[in-house]
RNA sequence: GGGGAUGUAGCUCAGUUGGCUAGAGCGCUUGGCUGGCAGCCAAGAGGUCGUGGGUUCGAGUCCCAUCUUCUCCA
């Protein structure tokens, strides 16, 4: 059974049992500041089990791409090196929000593993919660035990502890007991000599853990404390890759056809066959795994970057790069050519392969080559560093720099150096590496206090598509503190008109002010009824709760409010909002279909739009883009806005979606004329309202992707007024000329001529004075002496200075300049005269300039002095010839 | 967000404790030589030393700010 066979019929399968299957979510999470990656199944349900929104069925079955780079068994630096680690991994898993709980949960697993899958029951095992002893006091899952009991041969059921088999999702909220599907594909021979039983939860790689069954029956409290759950969840994960494992009889992840034909093409592109060396395996699995982590990332418009999730995904691609440089001693990039491979295998299941299957390829090209180039420029450094080594130690700071500034992986360095007979201070690099840890860590350090709750709301309503004002009252709130931003207060309300950041579109801003109660009015009745306001600094969404940030609490949190949306801001941002859809219809239009959303900003002050595309754009198709937008503009195109249409219909009606962004099953829907797209955001009510749309930059961020930015409404006309104000300044300059780029050519040509005909003059008068001052030299001891004020510039000085030097070989010169009142002066001693009379022209000026009153220096043979008291000028010169008098 | 590095000729880079009039290789222009595989020789053009302040007699070099790019950590 191939890999795609596995996936549909796990899905056919809960879909007979009436589920609904859903997509997979992105598997770069927006917004969830606690998660980088979808790193479970769950993930894109929290809410659900939260109870901040509700499920559009309550049960759902799908499988989702997960990503996992730390944790317990989950190290990036060790996926590769064993056969059944991963960073990308599918996660299939069934839901009950509510609905059916353990006995369905129970029934329907083993009926799909061995009545569909036909995995042998004897190879079975399953565990169950066996209860605690500590705070919790839990006893053993009977429920679940004796449901097991009926279907599985008791000496097959494992009590598993606290660790294994209860499942909590953090410090606080849903959890509960869980069970797990256990299964032994040892063969025969192994499996006599020890039994299976002894291997579950051992770490064994044939005795594997493929399925987790969690029920969620409990909430775990803010103090520690459980309580029972009104409504019960289930929670399942089955490891898709490991199933297949299973299903397709072979002992590894990596030999199912879910990496198979990625391993041929490595073999075939590198020319290094799989299976005849432990080390060219590993980097194989290496390469074959991350290759796919990179490509979902980036599908789901998560390019790699020095920051954040983008960081992770380089790390991934990197560690892919190296283990190929150095086991498989590919010096070029050669990955990039899997993207096609993998798009042929999973473009199915996953059209966002097929579709970005280009881009994938042209992004992961392009950071092979600048990888590449690092680690070459990172081998020269560490030559150097081992040239300068004084033993056989490199200390771990010297490789912490390679490390750390440079980019070069230690592990080479460590390879490299024992390649050529050296040690690595391994300790101490280590013990840079925490002080980094430690620096960064104690400059983003947020502590997030608990949630004060003053009133259980169900689901918190977004009022703001039709109103900017609205009466509401806190339901909770909490103080969170960092370095960065000091201390911040989250604030939710019942109901809010504040957008929150979320679709590009940065979060509303605005007031909270309390409306006073008679009594309070009596206390202070110059108030007008209402008390002090709450500025609004940001509004955020996280877990689907809308949270506003304020500087400060109210006096009185239980007080009713007026929350009112700054509308200057709102308008402005609106505009940007409806020119960044215009500006996607104008790209796809005048450049292609190719043309994808990648990025996108809008703020009140201009609005940031990157989309995949190869080339600069022309000034023409700059020009085309805006025009088209301007176009619609004119048009007056009303707003035409659907909410709560279906995803399929709305898809239907040719509504461009994201990769990448995460749709519920209900959407809305905004169009212009012909734009249409899935959006969540706010908008002006007509196109007319936008104004006018200018295009400010463009320009390349990635490879294969660019980033344009662009203004309208009044940002167009202070941009436009701006560039007037700089225009007649330029002609008010140069005296109003009737056209002024001729009038700046003339100028340029001038200046050119008068430069040269400056240099000529200057030559001219260095010569004459030259020529005047070497009949002015005297011989004074067989030395050319000369002592002189001059009426040239500091540089002037130096230059006669060395002109006059090359005259001869026993010259001995002292020039006196004065700048803008400031007197200096310049010696020159011919080197021979240096070398003979011991001579020096930093003494001769330190000791003249303090008749300048002045301090100076320089080399033997050329030293400058510069003072404040130019009177002293001719006693300097006078007692220059004491020098050589002797 | 924090740390480190980086920016010098069209390109790749040197430039010492601040002090020869800022250099090299490649490329470019011109002239000459030559039976090639990076032809050779000679001459030449090309630089706001990222930007803005400061210290100093003097800053590519030191200090402060800022921007670019790279890199590590979060």
């Amino acid at each position: 059974m191939n890999s795609n066979q596995v996936r549909t019929q796990f899905l056919d399968f809960f879909k007979s049992k009436q589920h609904s299957i859903v997509a997979s979510a992105p598997m770069v999470i927006k917004d969830d500041p606690t998660l980088m990656f979808t790193n479970a199944g769950m993930n894109q349900f929290k809410e659900y089990f939260l109870g901040n929104g509700i499920p559009k069925s309550n049960r759902i079955a799908d499988t989702q791409k997960c990503l996992r780079v730390s944790g317990k068994h989950n190290d990036l630096e060790e996926v590769g090196k064993d056969t059944y680690h991963h960073t990308m991994f599918e996660m299939l898993g069934n839901w009950s929000f509510g609905d059916y709980f353990k006995k369905e949960a129970i029934h329907w697993s083993w009926e799909l593993l061995t009545k569909v899958y036909k995995i042998d029951k004897e190879s079975l095992y399953v565990s169950v919660f066996e209860g605690s002893k500590d705070a919790d006091n839990l006893s053993l899952d009977t429920e679940a035990y004796d449901l097991w009991k009926a279907i599985v041969p008791e000496e097959r059921i494992i009590f598993g502890n606290k660790k294994d088999n209860f499942w909590e999702m953090g410090d606080q909220g849903p959890c509960g007991p869980c069970s797990e599907i256990h299964v032994d594909i040892r063969s025969d021979e192994e499996k006599s000599m020890v039994p299976g039983k002894d291997l579950v939860n051992n770490d064994h790689p044939h005795v594997i853990e493929i399925w987790n069954l969690v029920f969620m029956q409990y909430n775990r409290k803010a103090d520690g404390s459980l309580e029972k759950l009104p409504a019960q969840h289930v929670d399942t994960g089955m490891g898709f890759e490991r199933l297949c494992m299973v299903l397709q009889g072979v002992k590894s992840n990596y030999d199912t056809d879910v990496f198979l034909p990625l391993i041929q093409k490595i073999e075939k592109v590198t020319h290094s066959p799989y299976g005849k060396n432990e080390e060219t395996d590993i980097a194989i699995r290496v390469i074959a795994d991350h290759v796919r982590a990179v490509a979902f990332a980036i599908t789901d418009g998560q390019l790699p970057s020095n920051t954040g999730a983008g960081y992770v995904i380089r790390r991934i691609l990197r560690r892919a790069i190296r283990y190929g440089f150095t086991f498989l001693n590919t010096k070029e990039p050669f990955i990039y050519q899997l993207a096609e491979t993998l798009s042929n295998q999973m473009g199915d299941a996953f059209p966002e392969l097929l579709a970005q299957k280009n881009l994938v390829a042209n992004v992961i090209k392009e950071e092979e080559a600048s990888f590449l180039h690092t680690l070459d420029q990172g081998l020269e450094l560490l030559t150097q560093v081992i040239a300068e080594a004084k033993d056989k130690t490199i200390s771990g700071k010297k490789a912490f720099e390679l490390y750390d500034t440079f980019g070069f992986p230690i592990d080479l360095t460590a390879l490299i150096l024992s390649e050529r007979g050296y040690a690595l201070d391994e300790v101490g690099f280590h013990k840079e590496l925490q002080k980094q840890k430690a620096r960064s860590r104690a400059a983003s350090e947020i502590a997030t206090e608990d949630w004060t709750i003053l009133k259980e709301a169900n689901k918190e309503a977004f009022v703001g598509y039709n109103q900017t004002e609205n009466q509401v009252h806190i339901t909770r709130f909490r103080k969170v503190d960092s370095k960065k931003d000091g201390q911040l207060f989250q604030i939710v309300l019942n109901s809010t008109p504040f957008y929150p950041e979320g679709g590009g579109q940065v979060g509303d801003k605005g007031i909270l002010t309390p409306i006073l109660s008679p009594k309070e009015r009596e206390i202070s009745p110059s108030s007008g009824g209402v008390g002090e306001d709450i500025e609004i600094i940001d509004t955020k969404k996280e877990n689907n709760l809308i949270l506003h940030f304020t500087k400060k609490l109210p006096s009185n949190v239980n007080a009713t409010f007026t929350a009112k949306v700054d509308t200057f801001l709102r308008n402005n941002t609106a505009k940007n909002h409806s020119a960044t859809h215009l500006l996607h219809q104008a790209l796809r239009s005048v450049l292609g279909t190719h043309v994808e959303q990648k990025g996108s900003l809008v703020s009140p002050d201009y609005l940031r739009f990157d989309f995949s595309h190869f080339a600069k754009l022309s000034v023409a198709e700059l020009q085309q883009v805006e025009a088209f937008v301007n176009a619609r503009i004119e048009e007056q195109l009303p707003l035409i806005e659907r909410r709560n249409i279906s995803y399929n219909q709305a898809l239907e009606d040719g509504a461009i979606a994201l990769f990448g962004e995460k749709y519920g099953d209900s959407v809305r829907t905004i169009q212009f004329g012909k734009s249409m797209e899935l959006c969540g955001g706010i908008h002006v009510n007509n196109t007319a309202n936008i104004w006018h749309f200018k295009i400010i930059s463009e320009g390349a961020i990635a490879s294969g992707i660019r980033r344009m930015e662009a203004i309208t409404g009044d940002a167009v006309k202070y941009y436009f007024s701006e560039q007037e104000n700089k225009l007649n300044k330029i002609n008010q300059a140069l005296k109003n000329p009737q056209d002024v780029i001729k009038a700046l050519h003339s100028l340029q040509d001038e200046n050119a001529k008068l430069k040269k005909q400056m240099e000529g003059l200057l030559k001219d008068k260095a010569t004459n004075l030259k020529g005047e001052l070497i009949t002015e030299i005297q011989e004074v001891n067989g030395i050319l002496f000369l002592a002189k004020e001059i009426n040239l510039d500091a540089t002037g000085a130096k230059d006669l200075a060395y002109e006059l030097g090359n005259l001869g070989k026993n010259l001995f010169l002292l020039l006196a300049t004065v700048q803008d009142d400031k007197p200096m002066l310049t010696c020159y001693i011919s080197k021979e005269l240096v070398a003979q009379k011991g001579l020096n022209a930093g003494q001769v000026v330190r000791e003249l300039g303090k008749y300048i009153q002045g301090s100076g220096g320089g080399q033997p043979f050329f030293a400058t002095a510069g003072g404040k008291n130019s009177a002293g000028i001719p006693e300097a010169l006078e007692k220059a010839i004491d020098y050589i008098k002797q």
